[in-house]
DNA sequence: ATCTCGAAGTTCGACTTCGAAATATTAACA
DNA sequence: TGTTAATATTTCGAAGTCGAACTTCGAGAT
């Protein structure tokens, strides 16, 4: 009854081939493209596995962000810009976690204007137990690979992230 | 007096350092880090320019999916689906996007709880120029890789998509 | 033919996000 | 020292989003 439900792969062809006709390049199309249909899958997974631990896309970024600078606090604004959101709505959702007891605030004695924020020993443990949830998931993703086909898209990808410094100037 | 400018690539060592000391396997967010370290940088790159053509990232995922359609019309709930978001959502951004002109509704005579979904002329031109707009960013993403590099890039991600279905099930 | 169940769309209240204005502190300069 | 400009954060109103309840319609069973 239901039209046979179409492979992600030929819906991707087509995709493709809509962006070419629109007037796109093919080459870039079929990278960009397929990168995307990566992410989307992965969000909709995280999402799913996140709720488990009634975390957020937004509190994830804010967890992740402060776990890669270690040691070092960072403020409100910083944790705005990493997690691509504006300031002000920083604030509320460090409230939130806060009440929560995985972030901690402190105000900045050379600097009084500034908050520093930084994860308490919950927060570590939260992010732990992401980190190893997502990357039950991740993995499952790239199974379809062999080491050195990892290996390879890792490279190539790392070519490309070493040119965004620039692109942006 | 501000520390050096850690390099983006620099930053992703790091990142995945964190991810690796948290418990995740190295081949594996070597590869995924570097993903949403693109995406994250493209979406910016997006919002910035479809702020030309009044776009927001939402009303986009409404045009892609009716442009990918075709001539094949889209219901509500599958346009909510395929853009991730509520089916109460999308009704206010039909709301929007058909006010402005360029998608338009109309009942399903063969079912009539349906509401058929398509795009104007004026969504099909909008769709077009958006493409060539982000065609630009895009290109410029992938300015480090050979014509070789790209293609094995897209070879590679394209496994990983087929091998998406099955990692659902 | 009628009844019930499920599906599709919308409406409603609560929460999140954004941009702009307000507040507080620091830095610069005459 | 006093005034002004700049920075960091929070508050506030408007807009977008979500989940739940509601309405309408269609399909299948008795």
């Amino acid at each position: 009854m239901a039209p046979q439900r179409r492979s992600i792969q030929d819906q991707h062809s087509d995709d493709v081939a809509t962006y070419v006709a629109a007037g796109g390049e093919e080459t870039v199309q079929r990278v960009i493209t397929a990168v995307y249909g990566v992410t989307k899958k992965l969000d909709q997974w995280y999402n799913r596995q996140f709720a488990d631990l009634e975390l957020s896309q937004g509190e994830w970024a804010v967890l992740a962000a402060l776990a890669k600078a270690g040691d070092t606090c960072l403020t409100p604004s910083q944790l705005a810009d990493l997690s691509s959101v504006a300031p002000s709505s920083m604030t509320h959702r460090l409230d939130k976690m806060t009440g929560r007891g995985i972030v901690q605030r402190r105000p900045d004695q050379s600097n009084r204007t500034r908050t520093l924020v930084s994860l308490t020993k919950e927060g570590w443990m939260l992010f732990s137990a992401a980190v190893r949830e997502a990357n039950v998931v991740e993995s499952d993703t790239l199974r379809g690979l062999t080491d050195f086909e990892r290996h390879e898209l890792g490279r190539l990808l790392e070519i490309v992230i070493a040119g965004l410094d620039e692109v942006d100037a």
